[in-house]
DNA sequence: GTCTATACACGGATAGAC
DNA sequence: GTCTATCCGTGTATAGAC
């Protein structure tokens, strides 16, 4: 961004009035806020670009010119999620002693089924990418950091510890990041029937250690 | 023989032009298996009614006279396919020996993974179902066989044999469901990706037996 | 160069003809 | 019971205001 030249003629008042470039950033975070917002309620296909205008106070052809189409919209979205989800993650995951791991994985994992909304949506996107070669790579593209994220720290961490785990670093990751997902989603049919505890069990199970994070009677009779 | 009986006052004759009632099941029938194609290739919000209406060679209009909507018709479809898949699903776990168990475990899980489309199908639906209480009731009134099978199998399979798991059949009917579905949900967005041998090792693995089925060395290093 | 206003095509849904 | 005609909403495209 250059300094603010704009006329000769114009009072040399720096930041006084917003450029167009800011005018237009300004325009497409109040879209994307918007677009946030309504998305998460009534998900991708039951959102109409006409409510996300209308949400942040312009109209249908605001989005046009700051978006290509609809898929473009959501996909800005979706980036911005995997950044900042990929700093929590980041944050929660690097820990110090394995059961502090355990116990970020299972923070985030009850976030995920808080976050309701967004992973719905999240899925709603991933259908998508699974018909779509194109915006499959865009979507293995975003979420690659993500995906690696518990794996390589597990990996780390097992190296650490010396253990004698049944699977790799990577491979726990990815049984991890699939048995959250797939947890998540019976969570969504039925919220009551899920036992919370149930991933992390099944977490340390999978990296060798003892199932029962701490104490707790295993009272497990049918 | 009352042969033409135009009459709407008996209709004694059985099967000997097909009733109101058989012209419009099978009408019914046509359209399912259109819907069943067509659904198949696009997606649920890809396809049109008039594309399935055209696969069956009717036109929207006999739609709407077999199916109150385009949900509706889905649901259909879905009720007819968990009928299927449980007789199938069934039968592969329903085995002598743990050893079969996990082998059918794995065949339905390859299955899955080959039925891209269809999976790709019944997760646009759970994603109504997740949304809409209404469909979610139907949704898992429907599957609730279907997913329940896998525990009380394993429950009944470890209870025969003693083994102490560190999970109830029931638990692990939900782990291994999870874990499958999060596994082929990775799977359709890099298929090389996946070892298709994970979901059976972690299988075990929960199950308490020895994550490696048969012989091969377990060389898991880094 | 951005946003508004407007137009168009398509799809889900409904009413009425036959 | 199926088809035709029609309505309405929505994604997409474009012309014009500022």
């Amino acid at each position: 961004m250059t300094s603010d030249t704009r006329r000769p003629s114009e009072p040399a008042e720096p930041r006084r009035r917003l450029t167009r470039e800011e005018a237009r950033q300004r325009t497409r975070e109040n879209l994307l806020a918007a677009a946030a917002v309504v998305f998460d309620r009534a998900g991708y296909n039951g959102t109409s670009l006409e409510a996300v205008a209308e949400a942040a106070g312009y109209t249908r052809g605001a989005v046009y010119s700051n978006f290509a189409t609809k898929a473009d919209l959501f996909m800005a979205l979706l980036e911005r999620f995997v950044e900042q989800e990929e700093a929590v993650q980041g944050a929660q995951l690097e820990t110090q002693t394995i059961e502090q791991f355990f116990d970020g994985l299972d923070a985030i994992f009850e976030k995920q089924t808080q976050d309701r909304q967004w992973v719905l949506l999240q899925l709603e996107f991933f259908l998508a990418a699974a018909r779509d070669p194109a915006i499959r790579a865009k979507y293995l593209e975003k979420t690659a950091g993500l995906t690696d994220l518990s794996g390589q720290t597990l990996d780390a961490k097992l190296a650490e510890m010396g253990l004698d785990a049944p699977f790799t670093g990577r491979e726990l990751g990815i049984l991890l990041n699939a048995l959250g997902t797939g947890l998540a989603l019976d969570f969504y049919l039925e919220p009551e029937a899920l036992d919370p505890t149930l991933l992390v069990r099944a977490a340390r199970l999978m990296a060798g250690l003892d199932p029962r994070p701490r104490g707790g009677g295993g009272s497990s009779g049918s």
